[in-house]
DNA sequence: TCTATAGTTCGATAACGATCGAACTATAGA
DNA sequence: TCTATAGTTCGATCGTTATCGAACTATAGA
């Protein structure tokens, strides 16, 4: 099973981590990946142009954030929160749980 | 008690407080006032000019990160710890425990 | 009043990163 | 083999930001 290649846990950074998370359209891809579990990148682009998407997978990627699985012309893209979890604990929990979106989500669920 | 304006609560945005924290030099700053509690600038200064600290302790206080205390000549920097963890439940917590220096202090208290 | 100290503001420069169109690659399906 | 689809790579542009020296402001203390 082909897939993009990811960096090891350990070399993963922070600061690397947190910058790949401070950009809006980056952060909201995140926020719909863990939503969604797994989606290719049609799923995730608004309507942006796709070298533009693909500049963003590839920071993702880089930092560890998201692993990217491929199936024939499809990109399947999860994010690695289990082994994020173990190199940075809670980090992504709270990110997650304070986004726009997340907030949005417990307004409305209240 | 004169000081620097600091952003209200609800003003506070997550991608302005991942990129003020996503850079090393801040980072840094953060981590040193986390163990510090409060430091005037000098204190928090490596070797930089006086001209680039500034401009990174404006990014922190204005993103919310910090607030800083003006008594005299000097001004006192302290982490907006209640308040951020009020706005984003864990989100300091978990990224004050994952930076470099926090995994050394663990090592090496181990 | 003079001086030293602490920090800000200003202006310039340089590096980085987001955006996008166009060309390209690779796979699936007809 | 041809075509459509999914995504990458390349190159250019543009806005943002980090860096720093120099000038400035304000307070404390001699």
């Amino acid at each position: 099973m082909p897939c993009h290649d990811s960096p090891d846990l350990e070399k993963l950074d922070l600061i690397t981590v947190l910058r790949a998370l401070a950009d809006p359209v980056r952060l909201d891809i995140v926020q719909r990946l863990y939503v969604l579990g797994e989606a290719n990148c049609a799923a995730l682009i608004g309507s942006r142009p796709k070298s533009s998407m693909s500049h963003h997978f590839q920071v993702l990627r880089e930092s560890g954030i998201l692993h990217t699985r491929i199936e024939g012309v499809q990109h399947h893209n999860s994010l690695r929160l289990q082994e994020l979890e173990i190199r940075f604990p809670g980090l992504m929990d709270s990110i997650l749980n304070n986004t726009e979106a997340a907030q949005l989500r417990r307004q409305t669920s209240s």
